[in-house]
DNA sequence: CTTACTTTGTGCATGTTGTCTCAACGATGT
DNA sequence: ACATCGTTGAGACAACATGCACAAAGTAAG
């Protein structure tokens, strides 16, 4: 496969995709082209997605069940190993295999399991206390969904998910095309 | 407030805030800074979100339930005007006020309704048809659940949302870290 | 009115990112 | 063996974003 090609796959130039490669090393051969398998399984180690990471899931509301039902992240390798929440009535019961626990137990749990990454799939004013706990706890990484800027310190990676923001993106963007024309 | 207030909220700088202001136009005082309000409503309006969108949601699965429910999205001027779903069962049926919708009134209901926004929250392989309907419906803008490009006019923004890649994006993020270590 | 103080908006320097171009290199065919 | 073709990897260059510094402008106080 040229770099060619796989622009036109990722919506980008040539060009792009050959400086973006060059940045983790020599994948391909003049004159051939990319292996994709090879390239595939290249970058899968370099992006750290070649194992599975153990998962907690923090929120058993509407958005915590989309995930954790979502048959995509399993299969890519992420094991949700413990489900929060604080409301009492749904502390005990059980989603597929996992029993959901309170919150009183989740330094331990999150131990005993050997909790990697954290979701958080809660309400903006619960978040910031979990997060702090989480990064205690010893956790490498958060999932953000609530639409607040967490406080951590550097060393643990946040990724923020706000799906209010995406919509005024598009409100944005539909805005100024208009005005365009 | 000032910029460097602003800047202190935002994860950034005082001159990156006065900067990026500046490119919309003039909004401080000298001397005084930015009156927290009127810059609020001014930027509201820049952006498109100084009104509500009729949004459509096709898909009634997890992910479209979650979207639904999610409280944020009405109060921030976003309404659900539709819903739509390929799986029998479903059709007929409410949630909320509204009816699920079969796919093969989506052009009907579309125009009836005076969709603007349509949200994909169906599986990868149904996602480039639905796509290509709604844009021939004159849909203004999309947002993107299905872990696809969506090939659409560049008239037609695309957001997208996808969840295995921001997990993704959090496992390269620490293993860069544990590298530097 | 004048002076001291605050804060914006912008020109300038610097660093980062994307694009273009081309020599180096491997494969293929004569 | 040799020339030709296709493609990479890297250096040069342009576009863009970020950070700094300061004049302009407004406030407040004597």
């Amino acid at each position: 496969m040229s770099s060619e090609e796989l622009a036109a796959w990722g919506q980008t130039t040539a060009a792009q995709v050959r400086k973006d490669l060059s940045h983790f090393g020599s994948f391909g051969k003049r004159g051939l082209g990319y292996q994709a398998g090879e390239l595939c399984e290249s970058l899968r180690t370099l992006l750290g997605i070649d194992r599975s990471w153990k998962v907690a899931l923090v929120g058993a509301g509407r958005i915590g069940l989309a995930l954790y039902e979502y048959p995509a992240f399993r299969s890519r390798g992420y094991d949700c190993v413990a489900i929060f929440d604080s409301d009492p009535e749904k502390i005990g019961t059980a989603w597929g295999d996992q029993s959901i626990c309170s919150l009183d137990v989740f330094e331990k749990v999150m131990e005993e399991r050997g909790v990697e990454l954290v979701i958080l799939a809660i309400p903006a004013d619960a978040a910031q206390e979990v997060a702090s706990r989480a990064v205690e706890a010893g956790v490498n990484g958060i999932l953000n969904f609530a639409p607040i800027r967490l406080n951590v310190p550097a060393e643990v990676p946040v990724e923020d998910v706000n799906l209010v923001m995406e919509l005024e993106a598009l409100s944005f963007q539909i805005k100024q095309r208009k005005q365009d024309v």
